[in-house]
DNA sequence: GCACAAATACCACTTTTGTGCTATTGCAAA
DNA sequence: TTTGCAATAGCACAAAAGTGGTATTTGTGC
């Protein structure tokens, strides 16, 4: 006697972690809505299989460029990520590099069902255009703190700019036309009003981390 | 000759300035999408009304609490703020608030009418969970160049991560516990795949300015 | 006119970085 | 099994950055 499933949806699943990985197999092998049709531990081992895009991804991976790399892979197919980040850090770029929804790694098996399922029939979705927003919005947070803004000279401003740019003393000499111990002299000056002593500790500390 | 409207949205709008106000009745009057149910100035105004529910709801209005008054009215209704400079923290918290997505003011007609018509149709949606993890997320933002991402090592993207403290190699070393002149290494190496000669230009591409 | 800050400049010195070599170990893919 | 890369480590030298001192010019406010 042989069960039909009903609607079912082709899924891999990337996920390093052996018993976890055998959990989430037999999760989707008694479902009956979803069918494996791919099983990795990790990123490059999916690379170099031939794996048909699925319906959807799952994935326990949260390294952003392997995140980017499996959306490379399968771009068409929207990418769940299981996470355990609570404070959610990552979840930002995680949405950015592509991801469609995330679960909670300690969540219910139904959980796990639910927001697949979700997510396939489209019933959450986050626009491209919200998500760089966000990120835009985010971004511009990065001005200067109040406080670095008034105890720097116009001139030492200036300079900050230039370091922001990676450029060692003499370009920024020769971009203002000015000596490079002049130069020097305002980093020094500089690094003394914001209390710090190298120039990325300069640039956290005015353009905001 | 009558013009029957084929897709048909009904539209609440909270706009203060009256000429704006008018403005926007016309473009929902002329447009074929758009029916408007509800023309308000304020938002008391709306308080003591008996609008029914609208498809969405279109506002001026940026005081984070008048915003989540309105919600409360039209739990369901998605709602689009139409801004004119807002940045950083306050996008984030119209979205923490209940806002859909947000317009800026100067826009032309097609894009309010096209942005809101998106938010209809694409059911465009942030759920509170992803909000709460931007909120949290906020100034820790570092969102790599997918280029940069993929041609780094683990270990590159430690120091990388250190680098961005603005630490000497010394406290880089101690803190991974290894050799200064494996922290040199790897600098080194992380320079020459990102095509960069200091550490500033490193961050700046892979943190992406 | 004088005081003061900002911008300029030079010198000397130490510390930190950046660059070029070589080399070993371990792990994973071909 | 071999090949290759990641990670480790050491050494030497050049380049740049950071720290201290002093000093001149210029413009603004009192």
């Amino acid at each position: 006697m042989t069960q039909s499933k009903i609607t079912e949806y082709t899924i891999a699943v990337i996920v390093p972690d052996a018993d976890f990985r055998e959990t989430l197999k037999m999760l989707f092998d008694y479902s009956f809505e979803f069918e494996i049709t791919g099983l990795f531990k990790k990123v490059n081992e999916l690379v170099s299989s031939k794996t048909p895009n699925p319906d959807i991804v799952l994935t326990e991976i949260t390294d952003i460029d392997e995140v980017a790399i499996i959306k490379k892979i399968f771009p068409s197919s929207p990418l769940v990520i299981i996470t355990g980040d609570e404070t959610g850090e990552r979840i930002v770029q995680l949405f950015a590099a592509g991801a469609a929804h995330y679960i909670f790694k300690g969540s219910e098996p139904t959980v796990y069902l639910n927001t697949l399922k979700e997510v396939l029939e489209e019933k959450v979705k986050i626009s491209d255009s919200v998500i760089k927003s966000l990120l835009a919005a985010k971004s511009s947070d990065n001005k200067p703190t109040p406080e670095a803004l008034a105890i720097l000279t116009l001139r030492e401003k200036d300079i900050l700019n230039l370091l922001a740019k990676g450029l060692p003393y003499k370009e920024i000499a020769h971009n203002l036309s000015i000596s490079i111990d002049t130069v020097r002299r305002h980093c020094f000056n500089i690094y003394d009003k914001l209390q710090v002593s190298n120039r990325t500790e300069a640039l956290n500390k005015y353009f905001g981390k």
